[in-house]
Order: structure tokens, then C-alpha cells, then sequence
DNA sequence: TTGTACTTACGAAATAATTCGTACGTTTGT
DNA sequence: ACAAACGTACGAATTATTTCGTAAGTACAA
């Protein structure tokens, strides 16, 4: 996993997310997904994911007919500059306030708050 | 401030941004804060201003020749909107999620920090 | 008055992203 | 062997976004 500042689209990112979740696979396999939430032919989705290959977005074995693709950029890291991203740009660079915004409309229920207070206590034994 | 589900591009979220935190303004103000950035000319600028009030993501008072706009959307809703566009797409529907890469990765100081402490205190209350 | 500067409107070019048709090759079942 | 099914490649149409040129109106100073 290299590469470092290429900017998904938005349709590049659904896929990414699908190559996440389910590791290499063919783009018939991404495309059945795909199928599920919209509608767009085979050669679409083909098409979409040459473009990401050529971007270094993927990568593809291409020893069996059937290419099989995965994910070139981890997930960790893809959320680090969308988050990066949505700081800079929406919350005067202050981390904090995207957090608050966040929790404050989006329900995390008793045991995610805990795992977040111990998050942050641990992150005051790093000072 | 009405308007539901309409998503502002890369460049019109630039021109919000200084609508939000200028206030109302005419072209040719927004346009110099946008040319310390890039370069682009200032009918480009008016256009996009033109297409972004037949969006409805700014108002504009034509009462003087220099029409002054204004933001239709408030900086706090397109937050939340794009805040939960990144919740679902990128971490699986779980906030808490996103707050910890975004406390992961981005330093808040000791105060923000307990800033966000007494904010999990009182959601834990409103249970 | 005349001309310079500024404004809006708006069509259309330039660029980017998405979608698809079609050609062409390989595999598979009969 | 042959057709049907499936795969890649790729040019090009479509759609979305950004950019700009030009026309036309108004204010204002010389």
C-alpha cells in the first residue's frame, strides 16, 4: 500500500469500499454489489476500475482471465485524509469541533462514549 | 435558512465558507478573497454566485447595483450533512468511529480536550 | 458629453466524471 | 466444431462542473 494524495471520486470511493470490506475480487463480483444500490451496465464498473488501476488506486492480478482487483490505498489511511480533509475545511482545523459536531447528531450509544473517554485519557498519558 | 439536500461542490463549499464567516457580501468582495488561493477570473466567480441562487444556497438582495448575497444554508446544517455523508460512507455508520480517527490524527489541546469530556458527560445525562 | 470603470447576464468553451456501445478474444457446454 | 456466455479494451457520448468572452446597462469624473 503506497500512494500518496490521489482523491477518489465519489463513485471510485464505492468501490473502494466494497474492495475493503470484502478483499480482491473480479469486477463482476464488485459489480453484483454495485447492482444492489444503483443501476449502471458491466462495462461501467469495468471501465471505473481500469481508471482506479491507472491511478493506483487498485491493483490487478491479471494471471486469470478474470482480473482480480484490490484495494492499492488502506482504508485507515483513505479516512485520515477524507477526515483531514473535512477539518480543514469545514471546522477551522479544529479536530474538536468536527468531534462534538459529530457526537451531537449522531447517536453513539453508552458503550462507544466509554471507548472514546478512555481514548482521550490515553491520549493525556501521551503529554 | 431553509433548503434540504442540496450538495455544494468543492467550489461553491469555498465561496460558503466565506459567505459564513464574512457575512453578507457582494461578488467582487468574495472574488478577492478567492483570488488570494486561486486564480480565476471574476465572471467566473459571478457565475458560480448566479448558479449557486438558483440552488438556493445563497440568497441575494438585488436592491443596489451591486447585488449583495448572502448564505441560505447555515454553516451548522451543512456540517451536520457532510459529517454524516462521512459517517455513513466511510465508517460503517458508527461515530464514534469517526471521532477517534479524528482524535487520532489530529492533535486537540488539553482544553479542547475537555472540552469534549464534559460533552460526553452531558449526553450521558440526557439518557 | 464622452469615456473609463464597474456591474450583471448569459452562451458557450474547456475540463472532469460517468456511462455505454462495440470489437474482439477465450472459455464452456452441447 | 460451433454457438452462447463472459471477459477485456477502448473510443466516444453524455452529463456535470468550471471557466471565460462578450454584450449591455449604469455611475461617475473630466
Amino acid at each position: 500500500m503506497n500512494n500518496s494524495k490521489v482523491k477518489p471520486t465519489a463513485s471510485e470511493l464505492e468501490i473502494l469500499n466494497i474492495l475493503w470490506s470484502k478483499g480482491p475480487s473480479t469486477v463482476r463480483e464488485i459489480h453484483e454489489v454495485l447492482e444492489l444500490n444503483k443501476d449502471a451496465g458491466y462495462t461501467t464498473t469495468l471501465k471505473l476500475m481500469q481508471i482506479m488501476n491507472e491511478k493506483s488506486l487498485v491493483k490487478r492480478d491479471e494471471t486469470s482471465k478474470s482480473h482480480v482487483y484490490s484495494a492499492n490505498v488502506s482504508k485507515e489511511l483513505m479516512q485520515g485524509q477524507m477526515v483531514k480533509g473535512m477539518i480543514d475545511t469545514m471546522f477551522n482545523g479544529s479536530a474538536s469541533q468536527l468531534v462534538m459536531q459529530a457526537l451531537g447528531n449522531h447517536k453513539a450509544d453508552a458503550k462507544e462514549l466509554d471507548e472514546i473517554r478512555k481514548y482521550l485519557d490515553l491520549m493525556d498519558n501521551k503529554k
